[in-house]
RNA sequence: GCCCGGGUGGCGGAAUGGCAGACGCGGAGGACUCAAAAUCCUCUGUCCGAAAGGGCGUGCGGGUUCGAGUCCCGCCCCGGGCACCA
């Protein structure tokens, strides 16, 4: 293709034709006036920032964000800005209809990428992180994104971060009162637990002592286990390869980092975890209240995981042996028990030696059950977390030699250990029901395990499985999981023989509490965040320890904690499964201890500093707030401000971020993160928002072409040509394939290169109109011209591509025109309303050719002209303001009023209506618009072709809808 | 296996249950030009036909309806997420 900015080929176009130059010289034009004009300056209601606000008071408010970028070093390609581009048109029509919108960008730059990248390039993370940040400043401001330039953030400005370390106070600061449901402070506690109007929690005093009678160092124990922040020794996710811990968000199904693809391993360490948990129910009720996709909603239903049951004790002869059950109603088919190799209760559970009449498959060839059940934990414990979840077809395990005893029937039942069993969920044992259970079906048929019917199967479940009604069921080809009719469900006290499964789950739930054998319980999948990183590029936590070792949160007054500089900045990794976490941050001797005052009455003592660091995800838990008020230095955003912005907007109502657009892989990361923090600066009431983002959509994919060469290797995409049906490197032919943009496919595309052969609203255009914002669709950079082509147009209406004078005109425009007119900003609006831009540039591209037709030799009329400006302006906001400004217009358009359709001009005098007949479209009629069903069925009997087809048949009905059809039907 | 999306021309995509394929790319032809580029105009789902016209067409099979890309039932394929979660 031609470059139509190279010198030789421009040399005899027209001088005044829009071409790339034209494009560009217009396009800095005006993002130097918007600049150095504020135009997209938003005022808030108090503060620094509230200079105008009395000007826009009465108007509607929106708040229209993007999932801020990581700043990385290679820049953006034409995928990234997709969403950008989208929201700022859609901000635009905002303005341009009366609303009051605040529209920024800000960048997420702590974290790994950003310090992998700094280590590549062997500079200053703090220095590469501003070199990008810089870049893509400049890149995004080519775009024309009107942002507010004030109110942009960087996470790792300390002005930034001292209140990331603020709220992470406060987190530390609260605990979760479960009665109230809300967070809380831990003064709070403390003063209830002195008054003795509250017991520690369970679990959080091991050492027993009442609480009065606890010293200092003890309360504060207790005390530090309350809260939402805490340390705790748990199996966490240790990545060597990256020298840091990983959250479980952080890792992938087949136990790799996310980032950088190393191996995961579960081993216990003490780290800093977020209780997450305390709002899992929140989490997941509040997903109710929010306009965001079923297939996000769902994503985060499924990470929480929530699931209703049963905890059953079971007696053994080492004692109670709890489980969890989703299908208490089964509890009568429970003929033996499984616990995880881990569980701390296998020793207890191994007996001596093998009872009598132990079958040899259970006994793994062992002579006593201590040999066999310490050869299968070491085993289990060797298998990697990957292989015992993708080993699932042979069902392994061994018998502790231990019976214990169902508690619904008496029936001594053999306890197993297998690894199909996880620690990590429920209480780490489950009681078996092969009846009922795939997997519980497949290890009872490899032990030869009683297979007992409970609930009666569907006939047509029987039919389908080849199973005979009323045969036992271990002559089933699988366990039954669907719903039926309790049987075999009776002892003494408690039947549950023919109630249906809810009824059952009931019945029993009611009879494990009244006995003392159980109680309903919720169970999730959801754990505590593990919220540290062994990492120097991230935010120092404001904790430090004393010689108790408890930690202790830094007084206010000490933020920002400064993240300390330092040369060798590398973290300590590692391919050695065993090496230990070593926080680059421990090297900085003369920063790890400090004398400081608490504020606690203790004085200025000596303390050791926390050295790790915060994870990436601190940063962006709370960025939508700060952008409300970024200059604030007393708070972290004043509350009238982020009630004006966010707050609900009738009772009951969760607020938030109107429209919040991004990819949809933070559908558990980011997003689950930001909704805890928010909910919990809900609880102490810094925020009136119960949620952040009220509205999301994500934006689609633009994936690229891909070229490999005969090896398989990935060839510079711009290089390969089309030759017929086949694709050329030099000569020699590629193989296609539709992958992700990005440097390793070798096909990015970067926004500046089009900017410079098209002009930013070229490619704004472009990319609106490949499809719905929310569909992901191939980049194709032949196909750009369209729309190039399209501001052409538009533009040679307006100016004279030889002189560069005006060609509009001051004609009364005709009727028709009028009317295609009004037409199209009735339909542009409507895809702006439904993000559907692609629509709404049809439009505009169906109004411009017909302008084009009409007005051959120049002449549109202004009444025309004006308002396809501002239709434009949105899109293409540079151009429309250029165009605007020829119409004699001295101020932006960026306040104008969109254009509104009149009504009466939608609607037509005649129209063409499909005459059908059997439903099948023989004809078209003109009638008018108001005509009745009985005129224009005599209307579509008078046409000849109907009249034809009509002639010799016998109508058994007419269907006649005024302004749409009318169909004969005959036989 | 379970849970979400999605299947419409050569391609991206349009279509409140009422004219399938708007708009754009690509392709074919033409105008302008010494020539080309750029620009403009015409045509472009498919099959039969010289044409007029007609048949067939929204992944497949059924159904509801005067009428289905759209609604219902059962499948197939593609993409994404979760996955021995009791």
């Amino acid at each position: 293709m031609a470059d139509p900015s190279s010198p030789d080929v421009v040399s005899d176009l027209p001088e005044h034709r829009y071409d790339a130059a034209v494009a560009q010289r217009i396009e800095g034009e005006w993002q130097d006036r918007w600049e150095a004009e504020g135009t997209f300056h938003t005022p808030n209601p108090v503060g620094p920032l509230s200079e105008g606000f009395d000007a826009v008071a009465d108007r509607p408010k929106q708040y229209v964000l993007d999932m801020f970028p990581y700043p990385s070093g290679v820049g953006l390609h034409v995928g990234h800005p997709l969403g950008f581009i989208g929201t700022d048109v859609y901000a635009r029509y905002l303005r341009m209809t009366g609303h009051n919108v605040i529209h920024t960008m800000g960048y997420d730059a702590f974290g790994l990428p950003a310090e992998q990248y700094a280590l590549q390039t062997n500079t200053h993370p703090r220095v590469t992180t501003e070199a990008n940040i810089a870049n893509m400043r400049r890149q995004l401001r080519r775009l024309g994104l009107g942002h507010d330039p004030r109110r942009s953030i960087s996470t790792t400005d300390p002005a930034y971060y001292r209140w990331t370390q603020w709220i992470f106070l406060q987190i530390f600061g609260s605990w979760y009162d479960a009665d109230a449901q809300r967070a809380r402070p831990v003064t709070e506690l403390e003063a209830e637990l002195d008054a003795g109007t509250r017991a520690p929690a369970p679990g959080t005093n091991p050492s027993g002592t009442p609480w009065p009678e606890l010293d200092p160092s003890g309360r504060r124990a207790v005390l530090n286990a309350h809260r939402l922040a805490y340390l705790a020794e748990v199996p966490v996710n240790w990545c060597p390869g990256l020298g840091t811990v990983l959250s479980n968000e952080e890792v992938t199904a087949d136990g790799r980092s996310e980032r950088g693809n190393f191996p995961v391993y579960r081993r216990p360490m003490k780290q800093w975890m977020l209780r997450i948990t305390a709002y899992a129910d929140r989490l997941i009720d509040d997903l109710d209240h929010l306009d965001w996709t079923d297939a996000i909603k769902a994503q985060q239903r499924n990470w929480i995981g929530r699931s209703t049951g049963a905890r059953v004790s079971f007696a053994t002869p080492a004692g109670a042996l709890d489980v969890f059950t989703t299908r208490p109603d089964t509890l009568f088919g429970a003929t033996y028990m499984v616990v995880a190799p881990e569980h701390p209760m296998v020793p207890a559970l191994t007996a001596a030696s093998w009872p009598d009449g132990t079958p040899a498959s259970w006994t793994a060839g062992a002579a006593a059950p201590g040999a066999a059940v310490s050869t299968y934990v070491t085993t289990a414990s060797r298998r990697s977390d990957l292989d015992r979840q993708t080993d699932t077809k042979e069902k392994t395990g061994v018998f502790t030699g231990t019976y214990a005893t169902n508690p619904a029937n008496g029936e001594a039942v053999p306890v197993f250990v297998a690894d199909y069993v996880l620690m990590g969920y429920g209480t780490g044992a489950i009681m078996a029901v092969p009846a009922h259970d795939h997997r519980d079906f497949e290890f009872a048929r490899s032990f030869d395990l009683p297979i007992v019917e409970v609930i009666r199967p569907s006939a047509a479940w029987l039919s389908d499985h080849g199973a005979v009604e009323g045969a036992p069921a271990s002559t089933w080809p699988d366990a039954y999981v669907g719903d039926g009719v309790a049987v075999n469900s009776a002892n003494a006290e408690v039947s549950l023989d023919g109630l249906a499964v809810a009824d059952a789950k009931a019945t029993i739930t009611a009879w494990l509490e009244a006995e003392g054998l159980g109680e309903g319980t919720v169970q999730f999948k959801l754990r505590d965040w593990l919220f540290s990183r062994q990492r120097y590029w991230g935010e120092p936590f404001p904790i430090v320890f004393g010689d108790d070792g408890e930690p202790r949160a830094l007084p206010e007054s000490a933020l920002p904690l400064v993240l300390p500089p330092m040369e060798d900045f590398s973290p300590k990794t590692s391919d050695d499964e065993s090496s230990e976490p070593e926080p680059p941050l421990g090297r900085v001797t003369e920063w790890t201890t400090a004398t400081i005052d608490l504020g606690d009455g203790e004085g200025p003592q000596e303390y050791r500093r926390e050295t790790n660091t915060m994870p990436n995800w601190a940063g962006s838990c709370w960025y939508e707030l700060r952008y409300l008020d970024p200059t604030n230095t007393a708070t972290f955003v004043d509350p009238e401000n982020e009630r004006y912005w966010m707050g609900p907007r009738e009772p009951g109502d969760v607020g938030g971020v109107d429209l919040y657009v991004g990819g949809v892989e933070h559908a558990v990361l980011h997003l689950l993160y930001a909704r805890f923090w928010h909910k919990v600066l809900f609880d102490l009431g810094h925020v009136s928002s119960r949620e952040p983002f009220r509205r999301l959509f994500n934006q689609g994919m633009i994936q690229a072409y891909a070229y490999r060469d005969e090896r398989g290797f990935p060839v510079e995409a711009a290089d390969v040509v089309k030759d017929g049906d086949r694709y050329l490197l030099a000569g020699t032919e590629v193989t296609r394939e539709l992958g992700k943009m990005g440097k390793s496919l070798k096909n990015a595309v970067a926004p500046d290169e089009m900017c410079e052969r098209y002009g930013a609203d070229t490619l704004r255009l472009y990319e609106m109109f490949g499809g719905p914002l929310d569909q992901s669709r191939p980049w194709d950079t032949t196909a750009v011209v369209g729309m190039y082509r399209l501001l052409q147009r538009i533009w040679r209406l307006f100016v004279d591509e030889d002189d560069g004078t005006p060609r509009t005109s001051f004609d009364e425009p005709s009727e028709d025109t009028t009317r295609a007119l009004h037409r199209t900003i009735d339909a542009v609006r409507d895809g702006m309303e439904t993000l559907r831009f692609n629509t709404s540039i049809a439009r505009i591209t169906e109004l411009t050719n017909h302008l084009t037709a009409a007005y051959p030799d120049g002449g549109v009329p202004k009444d025309i002209a004006e308002p396809l400006v501002l239709l434009l302006a949105p899109l293409a906001p540079h151009i429309a303001e250029e165009l605007w400004a020829r119409l004699g217009h001295e101020s932006s358009l960026t306040y104008q009023d969109f254009p509104v359709a009149q009504e009466d001009l939608l609607v037509e005098d005649a129209v063409e209506i499909p005459v059908q007949v059997n439903g099948k479209v023989r004809s078209r009629i003109i009638v008018p618009v108001a005509a009745d069903a009985a005129a224009i069925e005599t209307a579509a009997r008078d046409d000849e072709k109907v009249a034809a087809l009509l002639a010799d048949a016998t109508v058994r009905k007419v269907i006649a809808v005024p302004g749409k059809m009318v169909n004969f039907v005959v036989g």
